[in-house]
DNA sequence: AACAATACAGACAAGTCTGTCTATTTATTT
DNA sequence: AAATAAATAGACAGACTTGTCTGTATTGTT
């Protein structure tokens, strides 16, 4: 079975995501978790404290889809553009919910130190891993900055339009 | 003298940009405008109708400050360079809060068609601008997705790194 | 000067939120 | 089986939210 901290970070898991940190309150999460208010604040002292171990879920699970999306492509080209199709990919699943960090970060106050740290941390390692696959640096943020905008731009309009145009300037950008 | 409604929408287009729709309460709003509760319900009826206001403000008045600082640069290229320059003397001003209608986008729900509605209609307004000056499809959407990375990036990052960065690549981009 | 419109202060409703607490029950381990 | 640990329900505090309402005061216009 599973323990009540489990059950709490897999509702928290779909709910931040998909309503948003502001828009999600804890009397929500532990109603449907099933779980006892005491019991969640014995396993998180915050809503912050939730959001920073639901964000290091996020980015592990994110990543690891995307790593098995892109895995069978051996071509450094190919690889990109399956990146960007993974996008399109996560839209179908999520209804174009887009980044959860980058939505945090909207919602959060500028000097909120602790939750910056954990988006930036994320973004860094999406950075490097375009770094990784092209090791040209200016070419590989280059495809971050089409990869960020490709996915609020979906956000926006609730379409893969932007998407398709990204991988139409990458085939153009990659040899 | 300023009208009670003037003031109201002074102090939202500060506290809106600053803080955010949902951090940001009516109470505040007419606290600092100086504004009795019942006078604002006069004029809006509706946090959201304040909203939609606020958004219609913020687009005319960044527009009109991005035309005016690029309106020197005849040339195509140092028209959209200056455009990048543009975000980053925003950032000087504005603290790196990034874009309102980003923001207010990661805020509310899918399924608020008025609000998605005006911020859509901002940043198509947004993509026609690189489309006027560009006149190709593909390189307008392709400097209209750098420069969309580069807001949420410097935001994201308090930094403009990446802002020179995409400047560097349209550099190579445009003849 | 009289009238109508507008703005005022502020109480209030009805709901939300996070976080704390008590007291009981269920599991797990020794 | 007894002792310890963990989870339960749910009341509660205290602060917040948007929006309504009452009654008074201040405008601007005829």
């Amino acid at each position: 079975m599973m323990t009540p901290k489990e059950r709490i970070l897999e509702k928290t898991f779909v709910l931040f995501h998909r309503q948003g940190y502001n828009a999600t309150g804890i009397n929500q999460i532990i109603e449907e978790a099933k779980v006892a208010k005491a019991s969640f604040y014995q396993h998180f002292k915050s809503k912050e404290d939730l959001c920073v171990a639901f964000l290091k879920e996020r980015h592990l699970f994110w990543f690891e889809a995307l790593l098995k999306f892109t895995a069978d492509e051996k071509n450094t080209k190919l690889k990109i553009l399956a990146s960007f199709d993974f996008l399109i990919f996560m839209n179908g699943n999520e209804n174009f919910r887009g980044c959860s960090f980058l939505n945090i970060l909207s919602e959060i106050q500028s000097d909120n130190v602790k939750l910056l740290t954990v988006i930036q941390s994320h973004k860094k390692d999406l950075r490097t891993y375009f770094r990784d696959i092209l090791n040209d640096t200016l070419l590989s943020d280059h495809v971050y900055l089409l990869f960020e905008s490709s996915i609020i731009e979906s956000q926006m309009f609730k379409s893969n339009e932007l998407i398709e145009q990204s991988k139409k300037i990458i085939q153009n950008l990659i040899l």
